[in-house]
DNA sequence: GTCTATACCGAGATAGAC
DNA sequence: GTCTATCTCGGTATAGAC
C-alpha cells in the first residue's frame, strides 16, 4: 500500500471526477483524502518537526481549509500519530522486525541494504531524525513512539545476533545487546551528519565500513 | 545549575559574543543577570528545543519579565545564539579541538573521557540533541551552528588520526575521514537512546567497548 | 465533506513610563 | 534596568451554514 501513488493517483481522479456540488469542483472522496493529508503531513513533520508544522501549511498544500483538514483528524497530536503509524507500516515493508534473516550475518547485511535505501530517501529519513531528537523531551507527543520503536529494534536486532552465538557464528564472548545499540547508534548518528551536509558524508558506504569491520570482530 | 558559577565560565563566551551596548552598563550586577538567564535558557532549550522555548518562560524562572529579558538580549535568536557559544565554551574546557591528544590513541580514549563526563551531564546532552535534531531544518536559526560544529570536529579528529598513521602507530590503510565521522556518529547515537531510555543503556560503558575494538581493528 | 467565520490563546517584539 | 501596556501575528480548535 504505497501512499505517495495513492495520492498521485487521487489528484488526477479527483479533478476528473469534480463531485463538488455548487462553485468549487474537486473533492474527493474520503480515503483518499486522507492518504493525501498524510503524505503531505509527513514531508511537513519531517522537514519542520511537529512543533514547527502548522496545520495550515499542509490543508494548503492538501488544496482544503484547515478547518476541512481538522474534519478527517481531529486533532494536530492524531494527525501526527496517523503519520508514524504509515511511517512504520513502510518500514515494515523493508525491514520486517518480526522475521529477520537467520544469523548474525545476515542480519547486518540486511541492515547495510536498508541504508543503502535510505539514502535515496531523504525526507523519510528526515522525518525520523527530527522527531527522534523531539521526541526527547518527556512530554512530546511522540516521545513514546520513539521508546517503543527503539525497545522494539533493538530487542529484535539482539535477538538475531543472539541466535548466530547459538549458532556457532559468532563469537561466544559477544554482548549482543550493547552491539545491537551500537548498530544503531552508528546508523542513526551517521543520518544526522548526512541530513546536515549531505557533501561530506557517503551514508550508505561508511556504514557498510563499519558493519565490515563489526562482522571481522565479532565472527567466531 | 549555579548561576555564580557558571558566570565565571561564561565570561569569555560572553565577550566574544559581543552585545554591542558598549560601556554605559554596569557590568557587576549587568553579567551576573545574564549569566543567570543564560542558564535558565539552556536548561528550556535542551528540555524543549528552540521552537518550544517561550521567553516569557525562561523570563519567569529567572525572576524578571519578558520584556526586562529583551533588554539583555534583543531576540530570541540571540538568546540561542549566545547558549550555543556558552555551550561551545564549556565543552572546550572539556576537550580542546586545536590541540588534540598526540597520536590516534590517545584522542579517542579522551572522546572516552568526554562521553564518561557527558553520562553525569544529561541537561547538557539533552541540549545538543534536541538542537542537533532540530537543526537539520536548513531554515532553523542553529543550522549552521551545527553544520559548523561537525566540520570542525571531524576534521580535528580525523587530523589526529591521520597523526597517528603517519607516526606507524595506525594501520597505513585506515581512512582516518570516515574513521572519525564514525566514531562521532556513535557517540550521537547512543545519547539519543540514551536519552530516551536511560535504564536500558550504559552509554559510557557501551562506547568504551566500541572504541576497544575499534582500536584492536586500526592499530598498526 | 467542505466551507466561512470566529473564538481563543500564546508567542515575540516594541513604546514609553519610572 | 525593569516594568506595564500593547501591538501584531500565527497557531489550534469550534460553530454552524451549505
Amino acid at each position: 500500500m504505497d501512499a505517495t501513488e495513492t495520492a498521485k493517483r487521487t489528484a488526477t481522479a479527483s479533478a476528473a471526477t469534480g463531485r463538488g456540488r455548487g462553485r468549487r469542483q474537486g473533492y474527493a472522496t474520503g480515503d483518499a483524502r486522507r492518504a493525501r493529508i498524510l503524505n503531505i503531513a509527513l514531508q511537513e513533520f519531517g522537514e519542520n518537526g511537529y512543533r514547527g508544522t502548522s496545520l495550515a501549511r499542509i490543508a494548503e498544500r492538501a488544496e482544503l481549509t484547515q478547518a476541512g483538514l481538522l474534519h478527517h483528524f481531529r486533532s494536530k497530536q492524531e494527525l501526527l500519530t496517523a503519520v508514524l503509524d504509515l511511517r512504520d507500516a513502510m518500514d515494515a515493508e523493508r525491514l520486517d522486525l518480526s522475521n529477520l534473516p537467520d544469523g548474525g550475518e545476515p542480519t547486518l547485511l540486511a541492515l547495510v541494504a536498508l541504508v543503502e535505501h535510505n539514502a535515496r530517501q531523504p525526507g523519510i529519513v528526515q522525518l525520523f531524525t527530527v522527531l527522534t531528537g523531539e521526541a526527547v523531551t518527556t512530554d512530546h507527543p511522540a516521545h513514546g513512539w520513539a521508546q517503543e520503536r527503539y525497545r522494539l529494534l533493538s530487542t529484535s536486532i539482539a535477538t538475531a545476533l543472539q541466535h548466530g552465538v547459538q549458532a556457532g557464528e559468532l563469537r561466544a564472548d559477544l554482548d549482543a545487546t550493547a552491539c545491537a545499540q551500537q548498530v544503531m547508534a552508528m546508523m542513526d548518528g551517521l543520518q544526522l551528519q548526512w541530513l546536515l551536509d549531505p557533501e561530506r558524508m557517503d551514508m550508505a558506504a561508511t556504514f557498510r565500513a563499519y558493519i565490515d569491520g563489526l562482522l571481522k570482530q565479532i565472527s567466531a
